[in-house]
DNA sequence: AGACTTCGGGAACACCGTTCGCAAACTCCG
DNA sequence: CGGAGTTTGCGAACGGTGTTCCCGAAGTCT
């Protein structure tokens, strides 16, 4: 008899009557974050988590609709640690020093990427970013159509860079052993010219990325 | 005793010796293609796949190294829909005609944004992209690194577009509910004044994607 | 024709998300 | 104070998942 079609936010925690509840949602939720960051956003099952707190498995359908609420709750509490810095009044370098910060976020929980690009949800720490991007964007022309497209872009162009970071370290062999026969095989001399230009160049992608942001916002802006 | 870390594409597909394998590996993806279109990502098992060809599920094993494989498969096998236009000399141009080709094959198969976003993969259709866009880009200055990096936006650009279009008609309620509470309560006068726009606003955000599309690529090329 | 190798797939294992049902624990009211 | 009412904790179970094992069948090669 629950409001399965309202969002978690919109929920009450606890009921008033009855039996009170040992934990709370944060409780659950940091618990969660805790597997997340240990192994991997698939390693965090009901049953994991449920351990993480030392309860039964079942016991954490009290407190959460089911998984995807729960994967909504990690979201939304990584969404606190976003630095939110004063405004300038120059859109651009305000949003990029937004996705900075979202990309700091993104680096201590390496799971969150994932989560960011394919389930989109907007939690009250979530809004609280929105709210300050929104306030970056008030001399902006343009609808709210726009404003929100920016920031789905600045979130989604973010968890790229943080992903293919993470790419680069976990699936190397696999990508560039594939690229390396491409290469070789001279069927595709362009993707042989770019390995030889990859080999050659000795920076680290790091430094590029502010940049790379800037000029996609300034590009979106204009 | 399989080269478990060699990507599929340089796994030989079948044995020169012993018994002939009934089916192969162009089917086997054809077939995980269909049981996504009709039933999304989720309903791509082993199992169900399997079923759809008729054969018992452990035999998919011999064609493929896991479901990681089958995925990278269906991925590499849209890449081959993508129309590649010839190029007109305007990278910035060229560059969004590609991306349009990708959001049209998105489209057509709504399971496929979601991969594109979360595991990136190049498979032999997927290179030929990529040449293509190498191509595009060989007047642009700047090493390897931009080239790549310029490929993987795209692709993420795009997709989540094509993520988003999908988002606003199955999960409306739960956001736009979230965010009429938040806009009421009156805390955040900005979203507030958002949703205001966004009401007011007649238009769809169809016909948006392609200026935006057009200007992110003019800024990251600048 | 026999040795050899691969293929097909039933059975099993460990895990998953989720539901059910019930005892325990608490609040509220008379 | 005691019962009624309500919610919590959670063991057990269901159906589904990816994956491995194993073995008979079906080919190829010498």
């Amino acid at each position: 008899m629950a409001d399965y079609d309202e969002p978690i936010w919109l929920r009450p925690e606890r009921a008033a009557t009855g039996r009170p509840a040992v934990r709370s949602r944060p409780e659950i939720t940091a618990a969660a974050l805790a597997v997340a960051d240990r192994g991997g956003l698939e390693t965090v099952s009901m049953r994991n988590v449920a351990a993480e707190l030392g309860t039964g498995g079942a016991s954490l359908y009290r407190y959460v609709s089911g998984r995807d609420d729960l994967l909504d709750l990690m979201v939304d509490a990584t969404a606190a640690d976003i630095e939110l810095p004063p405004l300038t009044g120059e859109s651009v370098a305000d949003l990029a020093a937004v996705g900075e910060g979202m990309y700091a976020v993104m680096l201590r929980h390496r799971w969150l990427p994932e989560l960011v690009l394919t389930r989109p949800s907007l939690g009250p720490n979530a809004v609280k970013v929105l709210d300050h991007v929104l306030e970056a964007l008030a001399g902006h022309p343009g609808d709210g159509r726009v404003k929100l497209e920016v920031f789905a872009l600045l979130n989604a162009v973010v968890a790229t860079f943080a992903l293919n970071e993470r790419a680069g370290i976990e699936r190397p062999r696999q990508a560039v052993a594939y690229l390396g026969h491409v290469a070789a095989s001279g069927e595709h001399p362009r993707i042989t010219a770019l390995l030889d230009d990859l080999a050659a160049s000795t920076t680290t992608a790091d430094d590029r990325r502010p940049a790379a942001l800037t000029r996609i916002l300034t590009g979106l802006l204009s």
